[in-house]
DNA sequence: ATTAGCACTCCTGGATAACGAGTGCTAACG
DNA sequence: CGTTAGCACTCGTTATCCAGGAGTGCTAAT
């Protein structure tokens, strides 16, 4: 990711990672002698304070007083990250507990994702987000139709990632059951096996091949399938641990904490947010001002795609504070990816 | 419900009444002289001050401190809610409003229960939780078993009330598809048309003519009907709105609204709350020290059942801060629950 | 290039004082 | 006896001032 092409020498990027590293623990922004005391570079205060002069002039930290410390900018937390904080790796104990609680069994795809969210939630104490496994990378299992009464009737699809989808729809007349039994079995022999994202358009080409009074409910089910994909706004999350956005230290105003609260609430934000995730490969980071949600400026959100055997098929993340350990959330965000598309790879 | 038994003269109550209402406007300890002056008792405001030192004798005001105005005590808002609320309608445009979002086609109860919440939610201006109709009052419509390759093997259950559950289950020996699909067909004509809550002992019941080998996957979903019915936790809520308790003025401090954020994302706590409402035929609103959750000391709780042809089958509600504008707040919820019902009633 | 020294800035916290809203009490009134 | 006008009193709020101190930038020496 881009930030300011200023070249730091190897002196300079210490400091800054001191200065990171500090603030994110103190909250205070931080001096030169605090820097010079705490953190060995060899140096006194006087050249620390040119370094930081720099570094401010570069535009990796700033002042919010001319009598204050140093806070680090978006770009010097993106420094940060993009230097020291790739290596970063989780003590053997706390990957012992992430790994720990996957493997408790957990027989509802639902309840496993809400607690997985919940787990990286009071794991990292950000808020957390964990996708279903994408419906475009879910192949159809099953398709049954059952009648609720009356004209209403439900579509029910099962996918291979566990994922069951379901909607009510109306027949205009009233199948009797055995024809309800007739359509659905057709169905499944058109769709299972092909991935969701293609089984409408399947069932619309082979349509003709129903028998007559078959084929509205047939295409209505296929129309239905076709609406859920493309508006993807049923697309399914959990969101957990909103409430450590209300921390006292990090959002200094209400103002802020609503806000982001608020953008936490709409769906279709957080579907942005980790729209890309799932076909990155790695740990991604955006940063304060990166982050186009402008309600959000004041945090980060760091994502990570699971997957099962086949490749990626969902993606998880939090959001936090631009001030957060990146280090250590982003490790825990890449081990519960892991250990969650594990698990659902091959449940135990 | 109790309030001191203290009786109030209707000139009392009426003092009661405007500083519970201008209170609720303003945020403000409310004095004397703004009584008399805005609202025509007829009397002085030495006259209310004297009317007020008996409120606050009687436990229904306090002083936050010597040279402030009065603030109601939960003890006063129960009496206005219990006096004064009982009969608060809804202006006719926003019963409309209410009404037409519940006329616009939404196939997928998920969605319709979640835009619920969002609906209550920015009606109202608080948080807002809208229960999935719960399952013991459910009749089973439909069980069937979907095999998800090797040995795990989804048992998906359609309720009438349009519910789907699903749960992955392991079935020791891998069963061939024709198997699988006879023990569906028996435990449809086992369970299909019994309450979701009794399914599970007839299924167990009826075991024993199930083919030998098919018992112990009949079994097995058996029990995984009821630990789902057991441990109620996977009962569906929907929760919307929470920013709307970051508001700047009811409550105060930061750590108050991290208090009941928090317990919010307990779905325990949310579940206790709303537990009798779905038995009470009427809105029910809990004040402050009403609620039995410690970080909710500063809140109400206003739920209303919402009943299909059948009677009750799910509840809704709102959690704000006790300085809420009763009155609306419950016509809105009472509104809600009504429109919801019908809808799940008959699905335009 | 580094560092010690120093003047300068400006935030923070405590103390003080003026202000004003609201009360409780008393005495007068119908 | 209930109601009311008048008034002294309380106490939180706000503004102002001041001292303390953290941190800086600059300069000159090493």
């Amino acid at each position: 990711m881009a930030y300011p092409a200023a070249p730091l020498d190897e002196r300079k990027a210490r400091v800054l990672r001191a200065i990171v590293s500090h603030y994110v623990s103190s909250g205070e922004p931080v001096g030169s002698k605090t820097i010079a005391a705490e953190y060995d570079l060899g140096v006194s205060s006087a050249t620390v304070r040119n370094d930081m002069s720099a570094l401010e002039e570069a535009g990796y930290i700033y002042q919010p007083h001319t009598s204050a410390g140093r806070i680090p900018t978006d770009a010097g937390y993106r420094f940060f990250v993009n230097e020291f904080a790739s290596d970063a790796k989780l003590p053997p104990s706390e990957t012992r507990r992430i790994r720990s609680f996957f493997t408790e069994p957990r027989w509802e795809l639902e309840d496993a994702l809400r607690q997985t969210a919940s787990l990286l939630s009071r794991f990292t104490d950000h808020a957390a987000v964990v996708f279903a496994p994408a419906l475009e990378r879910s192949v159809v299992r099953h398709i049954e139709l059952v009648s609720l009464g009356g004209d209403r009737v439900m579509l029910v699809v099962v996918a291979d990632t566990g994922r069951v989808e379901n909607h009510i729809m109306v027949v205009p007349d009233a199948l009797d059951p055995v024809q309800l039994e007739r359509t659905a079995e057709m169905l499944n022999r058109v769709v299972v096996g092909t991935p969701l994202d293609s089984a409408a358009k399947r069932i619309l080409d082979d349509v003709e091949r129903f028998p007559l009074e078959l084929r509205p409910t047939a295409e209505r089910a296929a129309r239905l399938l076709e609406e859920q994909l493309a508006h993807r706004e049923s697309e399914r999350m959990y969101l957990e641990g909103t409430s450590n956005i209300v921390d006292e230290e990090k959002f200094a105003d209400l103002e802020t904490v609503r806000g982001v609260i608020g953008a936490l609430e709409h769906r279709r934000v957080l579907l942005e947010l980790l729209a890309d995730a799932i076909s990155i490969d790695r740990v991604e980071v955006r940063i304060g001002s990166e982050i186009p949600v402008h309600e959000m400026q004041h945090c980060s959100v760091i994502t990570a795609p699971y997957r099962a055997e086949g490749g990626p098929i969902g993606s998880l993340g939090i959001v936090g504070p631009t001030r957060m350990d990146y280090r250590r959330t982003m490790a825990a965000v890449w081990e519960v990816a892991d250990s969650l598309g594990r698990m659902l790879a091959r449940p135990s």
